[in-house]
DNA sequence: GACATATGTCACCAGTCGGTGATATATGTC
DNA sequence: GACATATATCACCGACTGGTGACATATGTC
């Protein structure tokens, strides 16, 4: 007779279990896969914990959001170093900016999933992922750049637009390799995006 | 006795019904609703006659996305007169693109929608739509743009990043209102964003 | 040991999914 | 009228979905 299940009998183990499951399942599948019996299943534990344990899948999406770096932080995005980043010329630190931005995006595989999916399908998570996201963004602008306001540059439209199309192409990146022209494959054609973006500032924050 | 169906017994009509359908589908529900099922209970038409006559939800979608203009002219980007959005500065061409992109995606909700599918779910019917939209897009790049070329500007970048960045912005307004800052939900934050678009431009190209 | 509770298993529900085969009905051709 | 064909209907399949209630078993408390 096989063990089917290991019944552990730890709450802990058991939604660390769910919570990597829907990283995992995420991972493998995107969101067609993202369903209570989906998760259920790749966890090995039985759907009736998530909603015992999470009031549902919403609720333990949410928990995995929580738990996941899935959002970078200011320090990264300032490449490690606030202080020094908070003091470099208003050009260099948006180049700063973009080019970590591109690389922690890069490397969160679910936060480009999830980007993805709140472009799809509004709900009352993606929403609340969304508030927080937009709070973390706003807080960032606020910190390093408001400040500088050249009187003749829309800063924040600038960084918000340059923000835009990198989080368009990173998300992109996933599913082709070209986009009008451009490499998303390869890191030349990174560099060659990187390189244009920051030709865009400087050319942009001309007067300092 | 109720006459359920008005067995019209004509081909077209019935082809027609089922086209339509996926786009009523589409916009009231999303990708989510559009399943054979759906689509053949939007059309009131027995699904059966969607493998018959399309062979399939894929080659339904398909017939859908020839059909509708779901991808803007390039007339349509030039502002509706090509010799003379031609004979523009280049800045200005840039502009005019610019502002008549926007205005296309704007206004096409099922194209935005099948944008945003297409950075979800890679599948071979995306591809396909995929394909020719970057070919279209290649076209209008060489048709308009590559000729100028100034040495110190990777035009083609340039022209993307602000292709990427607009069409990212335009999707998730569909979703969201606030981005960064940025008002996705009025005109005026609209002008905004156009006028961040143009001082890119302006000044990037300076040196024409 | 007795008992309550936490944890986990299982069976079942109604609904939907994509898909197929058999059948009915109208149309056109001879 | 006879017949083939195009058109549409219907019934069903197995599989999956989200969700719920009943049950089993381990753990901790008294």
């Amino acid at each position: 007779m096989a063990v089917k299940k290991l019944p552990f009998r730890d709450r802990q183990v058991t939604c660390q279990r769910l919570i990597f499951a829907v990283g995992s399942l995420l991972a493998k599948k995107g969101f067609k896969g993202l369903g209570i019996n989906a998760v259920a299943r790749e966890a090995e534990v039985d759907k009736v914990l998530i909603y015992r344990y999470f009031d549902g899948l919403p609720g333990l999406i949410a928990a995995f959001a929580r738990q996941e770096d899935f959002w970078p932080t200011p320090l990264e995005l300032a490449g490690g170093d606030l202080a020094g980043f908070s003091r470099l010329p208003l050009a260099d630190r948006l180049s700063v900016f973009a080019a970590h931005f591109i690389q922690a995006l890069k490397k969160r595989p679910l936060t480009r999933a999830i980007m993805a999916w709140e472009m799809v399908e509004p709900n009352e998570l993606t929403e609340e992922l969304e508030r927080v996201r937009e709070e973390s963004i706003m807080n960032f602008f606020q910190m390093f750049f408001v400040r500088d306001a050249p009187g003749d540059v829309d800063l924040q439209a600038l960084v918000m637009l340059v923000g835009a199309a990198l989080s368009y192409l990173v998300i992109r990146s996933g599913s082709i390799d070209l986009y009008g022209g451009l490499d998303l494959a390869t890191d030349q054609g990174w560099q060659r995006i990187e390189a244009a973006v920051n030709l865009i500032i400087r050319r942009a924050v001309i007067p300092e």
